[in-house]
Parts: structure tokens; C-alpha cells; sequence
RNA sequence: GUGGCUGUAGCUCAGUUGGUUAGAGCGCCUGACUGUGGCUCAGGAGGUCGUGGGUUCAAGUCCCAUCAGCCACCCCA
């Protein structure tokens, strides 16, 4: 059949199967989360253009190329392509710092970027993500890292490596850019077309480039932490250690500069070796200038995020994803017998509903045989048989799916309340036979 | 934005050097004592071979274009 429409290309339909093992990752996630004193805040997932412009960086590829942009009149929003700045944004709007100084916010949802798809790379693709705000201690940096790995941990994803490095603050970035130029400049015309290119515009992305040639070139030119300040590496050493306390094992790796501007300081990734190009699935930092950047008061912070579509394909690759991909069970299904019936199976589903149950019907004029088979499809505990005999004396048939056992009930009140004591018991003998 | 690969039933795929009514497995539907599932057996529905052109007596099969998907580059969760 040649339909007349599409998803829109890197969207994705989350079917209901699919949303199960969607529920059990939020549902992980934001128990550990809130274990750890975060709660959940929810910025619009759309803001002014303007914010993350100043945000995220002017020459960045996210706000040159990348945002989903809506004008109209005067007006210019985007939708999110990331949450920090919106956050930021929040807190300070909302002027929390007066309330509580230091907050510990998480969110999840969708993110946005005009970007082309690829293996864990989607126009729409959900983050879950934290923000502390307010402090600079090192071993938050160091909880945040951890907890990054926790989330993971939780999702039974294993095989995951923590890379860590430091940008240092303004200071110690300009240092380093002049450094950085003075070393490539004179050998410019070596690097490959693209470096060259960004030479101009962003000489850290040289640090980073994939090339062969380049990181050879690079072997030697100068790191930022041989010229940093004694405060940003005491920082970093402090990061390090409290690390080491809580004994989450990480590299160091200086080739980690991260793309969006307001990072400085404690920057990692978390990177799942074998995924695919996109391997990062979760990128983080501090970003102790941006609340000032965006007018409020000088407030340090940090934060990561978890892209959830790299953790899907992680996930699926580990081959734990289908086990909690299934669709959710009707413990009930109700069979009616003849034209006659079909009614009162109607009425009666609706009452044992209302007691609780999850109870579903035939809606297709199925045969007896067929409805029997549906219940069996849909996994169906037990199945109730409504027909004209029944009904003429009051009673129901109980089927147990399980061992085919069959009974009669009368069908009063205490209905409902035999169904749950049966599915109580089945559970019971389930997880003790379980539990042997 | 650039490049590579792919596009046949709901799903996974077969379709030989272009040659008659396009197949399989799974799934779906029906039936095998006209009121009872899972197994088995029998039968059935379902495809303008992504779309549009072209070459040819003849195209799912070759050519071009286009769209979509996947993968990679750039960049990034």
C-alpha cells in the first residue's frame, strides 16, 4: 500500500511495546535520581532564539545549523535542542537562588536538532538529564559524574567507560587558545581541510579531530592543565580523588573539549565502546559562567545529559532491551457467548473494572474458539465465559488460564473479589516457585 | 550540507544470465463434535515488486531521476 505520509524523517513512532521499555527507563532513572536529592523540573520545550544563541554559542553547529527555529511577527523561538540553558533560565526567572541557593534539578524529555539521522541520532530524541546549581565543590562534580554512571548501572547496561578532562576557566582558556595557535599555526598547512578551517573558528576542535595526520600532529602541542592556574588543578584533583573515594573508575583524556560554550572546568562523556559513530551516550560539564552570561548572578553549576535514543540502541545491542519491551498483560478477558450476551459483558467488565481489575472484551463478533484464542494472545490470567445458560442462572464460568482449570461462580458482588484472591494466589505460588 | 548502501506481503527475507497467473517462514483470519486458548492438521485473506520515466517483443530483475530508510563525514545526547 503506498501511503500518502511519512513520519517526518528522524522522528520516530514510540509503538506500545516499545513505550513499555521507554516507562522502565524513566521509571529507573528517576529513582535513582531522586535518590540522590534531584527533582524534576519542567522548562517549555520551546524558548527565544536569543537564549540559546547566547547560551550555546553563536558559531556552534547546534545554533548555526541545527535548531528547529518558528518565526512569527517579531518573535523568534526554537525548540530546545538542549535543556541546560532553559533550566538556567528557569532558575533564574524564578529567582531560586534566593529561595535555596544550591538546587539539584532533572528533567526529561524531547530535545530537538535539525541535524541528518544517523545510528543513535534523531531530530527528536529524548535527554534525561541533570543540572546542580549553586555550588562549586569538586565533589559534586564528582557525584555527577558517578550518578551519570549510576543511571546506566540502574539501566544493566555494562562495558561503559567515564572520560574526564578540565577546560579550565576563562583565564585559563585564553592561555591555552594562544598556546594551542602558536603550536599549529606554523604547521597549519599539514592539517587536513577541515582543521584548517577550524582553526579560525575554534581552534579546540583541532584537540579532538578524528584524522590520523592530525592527531599525530598534535601528539605534542601543549595541554591545558601544564598551564592552568593551581586552582583549577587543585580543582581537578580534588574531582579526581573524590572520585577514587566512591571508587567509579575514569580516564583522563584531554581530548575532550565538548562543543557547546558555556562549558568550563569538569567536562566528561560517557562513552559506550562498540555502539556505533555516536558512541557518547551521555556529555556533561560545568558551566560555572553561564547564569551570569545570561544576566542573573555569578553561579557556579553542573550538569550532564543522557541521550535515551544512543541508550535504546545500547540496550537493544545488549540484548536486555525486549525483556522489558512486552505489552502489559490483560488479566481478565471476558468471553460472551451468542448475540445475546454481548451486553451484559459490556456491564460486567465495567463493574469488575471498577474493582480494580484489568479486564478486556471481544469487540469483533468473534466465535467462542476465537475469543478463547485472543484471551490466549494477550496473555490473559484468567478468562470469564458469559453465555445465555449462565446468565439464566446467575452464574459465571472461571477459566484459569494457567492449568486450564475451570469453576463456576455466582455472579454477585463478591465476584471481583474471588477474581483478585485467585490471580493473589497464583502470584504467590508464582514467586515462591521463583524464589526456589 | 557531503558520501556509500538498501527499498519485493503486517514482519524477516527468496526471487537464478530480464521470459508465462511474484514465493517461503513467521504473523493474521477461518475450520477440524454449530459454547472454550496454547500443540497439530487443513484452508484463506493480503503485494499497482517505494514512486516516475526510459531501454526491450518482454523488467521485481538493466539505465536515469526522485522519495524514503540505514550507515558514515561534519557536529553532537
Amino acid at each position: 500500500m503506498q501511503l500518502k505520509y511519512s513520519a517526518p524523517r528522524g522522528t520516530e513512532d514510540f509503538l506500545p511495546a516499545r513505550v513499555q521499555l521507554l516507562d522502565w527507563i524513566h521509571g529507573s532513572c528517576r529513582r535513582e535520581l531522586e535518590r540522590h536529592g534531584y527533582l524534576e523540573i519542567r522548562p517549555p520545550l520551546f524558548e527565544d532564539t536569543s537564549l540559546y544563541r547566547r547560551a550555546i554559542g553563536d558559531v556552534t553547529d547546534v545554533v548555526e545549523k541545527e535548531m528547529f527555529t518558528c518565526e512569527r511577527g517579531d518573535t523568534s523561538v526554537t525548540f530546545r535542542p538542549e535543556a541546560t540553558a532553559g533550566v538556567a533560565r528557569a532558575y533564574l526567572e524564578n529567582k531560586l537562588d534566593k529561595v535555596r541557593p544550591f538546587q539539584k534539578f532533572y528533567y526529561i524529555g524531547p530535545m530537538f536538532r535539525f541535524e541528518r539521522p544517523q545510528a543513535a541520532r534523531q531530530r527528536q530524541f529524548e535527554q534525561i538529564g541533570v543540572e546542580a546549581i549553586g555550588s562549586h565543590d569538586p565533589r559534586l562534580d564528582a557525584e555527577v559524574i558517578h550518578l551519570a554512571g549510576r543511571l546506566l548501572d540502574r539501566l544493566e547496561l555494562g562495558g561503559y567507560r567515564i572520560h574526564i578532562n578540565t577546560l579550565g576557566d576563562k583565564e585559563d582558556r585564553a592561555r591555552y587558545r594562544t598556546a594551542l595557535e602558536e603550536y599549529v599555526e606554523p604547521q597549519l598547512a599539514e592539517f587536513c581541510a577541515e582543521c584548517q578551517a577550524r582553526f579560525q573558528r575554534n581552534v579546540f576542535r583541532l584537540v579532538d579531530c578524528k584524522n590520523r595526520d592530525c592527531q599525530r600532529l598534535m601528539s605534542d602541542a601543549p595541554d591545558l592543565l601544564s598551564r592552568a592556574s593551581d586552582a583549577t588543578r587543585k580543582h581537578f584533583d580534588d574531582v579526581q580523588n573524590a572520585l577514587g573515594a566512591l571508587g567509579r573508575s575514569f580516564e583522563i583524556d584531554p581530548r575532550i573539549v565538548r562543543g557547546l560554550d558555556y562549558y568550563t572546568h569538569t567536562v566528561f562523556e560517557v562513552r559506550m565502546p562498540g555502539l556505533g559513530a555516536r558512541d557518547t551516550l551521555v556529555g556533561g560539564g560545568r558551566y560555572d559562567d553561564l547564569l551570569e552570561e545570561l544576566g542573573g548572578p555569578a553561579i557556579p553549576a553542573i550538569g550532564f545529559s543522557l541521550g535515551v535514543t544512543g541508550t535504546l540502541l545500547a540496550l537493544q545491542k545488549a540484548g536486555i532491551a525486549d525483556e522489558h519491551a512486552s505489552e502489559p498483560p490483560c488479566t481478565v478477558f471476558l468471553a460472551a457467548i451468542g448475540d445475546s450476551e454481548r451486553l451484559a459483558a459490556l456491564v460486567l467488565a465495567d463493574e469488575l473494572r471498577q474493582s480494580g481489575l484489568i479486564v478486556d472484551l471481544d469487540y469483533e463478533g468473534k466465535s467462542p474458539k476465537a475469543q478463547l484464542r485472543t484471551a490466549g494472545k494477550r496473555n490473559a490470567r484468567i478468562v470469564l465465559v458469559l453465555g445465555e445458560s449462565e446468565r439464566a442462572r446467575g452464574v459465571i464460568q472461571v477459566k484459569n488460564m494457567g492449568d486450564s482449570s475451570q469453576r463456576e461462580l455466582p455472579m454477585d458482588g463478591d465476584l471481583a473479589f474471588e477474581l483478585q484472591r485467585m490471580l493473589e494466589g497464583e502470584s504467590t505460588r508464582t514467586a515462591q516457585g521463583e524464589g526456589d
